[in-house]
DNA sequence: CGCCGAACGTTATATTATAACATTGCGCTT
DNA sequence: AAGCGCAATGTTATAATATAACGTTCGGCG
């Protein structure tokens, strides 16, 4: 597991995605939930994918160039779709922070600078020097708090 | 994966655990790396357990006794250890933070309060309700970093 | 042309996790 | 003591996730 996601400032050349990973992208995009790699799969039946090495392969490049997060939670994929906190703007956003419905499997990603440099402290007071940081919150979406105390007992 | 950590203020009544159970939690007790249940089960063969199910359900157990944490990144479990921060004592610590070497797979458990108060503003700036989180960071310990400046290219 | 490297396709297999069901042990009630 | 209930166990099978390994295709470029 060795992704590192794009450095902070772009860089322009953006070597353009190959036709497997614009497909798994795509998909990731159109999902309203994270998917497994066998979910993407799935979906891609019809396109001429048929073996998992071929989404495993497209993740890891989508991965690579910060299109795609890995859930390690869920063993699941998503695509990158950033929330703009409206206090945080040009500032460094810090890590992301994803946010996981256990209901509707909803998934958003936030960003919060003060977590990261939190992080980042702790971390340095250990000695310990930091690479990648995951960081996945699970409970109720704001929707399903409503729901299930209407209804509880739904799966 | 429901597990829920065992609540701050420990009540008496600890039920004791099975045998399975003690076994399974000495084994991570006795590890220096996080280990997988597989990797569990082999060293636990001469003590009679010979099915994943069996590990898996005493892992399971003892999740829900908040006395083994599972790390998402890599799909192994540790014996909980706080570390505890001389800064903050007696007061309530925040969700835990696993730190984890790349190198020699040396991981730490740190606690921090203000990480999870930032999780949970964040959160419910969603409306979101929190119920776990899973804080994972990668990278070199102490140790690893010294190691790998010297000697380039030994994985 | 002919080589190279990157992406691809394909088959097989490894690794991680759970389902399902019969059995055992033990406290409790009757 | 008999019988019940219930939790933990043992066991077999299988599901779900992920990677290894290897040959092929394709496009750029000397």
């Amino acid at each position: 597991m060795t992704r590192d996601a794009a450095p902070h400032l772009p860089d322009r050349p953006e070597p353009a995605l190959t036709r497997n990973q614009a497909l798994v992208l795509a998909t990731l995009e159109a999902a309203a939930t994270p998917l497994g790699a066998y979910a993407v799969l799935d979906r891609l039946r019809d396109d001429g994918l048929k073996a998992p090495a071929q989404i495993y392969r497209a993740l890891s490049a989508l991965q690579d160039k910060g299109l795609v997060h890995r859930l390690e939670c869920l063993n699941a994929f998503v695509a990158c779709r950033h929330v703009h906190d409206p206090a945080e703007d040009g500032a460094p956003p810090g890590p992301a922070v994803f946010v996981i419905c256990d209901h509707c499997s909803a998934t958003r990603e936030l960003t919060d600078p003060v977590i990261g440099g939190q992080i980042e402290r702790l971390a340095r007071n250990q000695g310990f020097g930091l690479h990648t940081s995951s960081i996945e919150v699970r409970g109720l979406c704001a929707a399903c708090s409503r729901a299930t105390q209407n209804d509880p007992g739904t799966t």
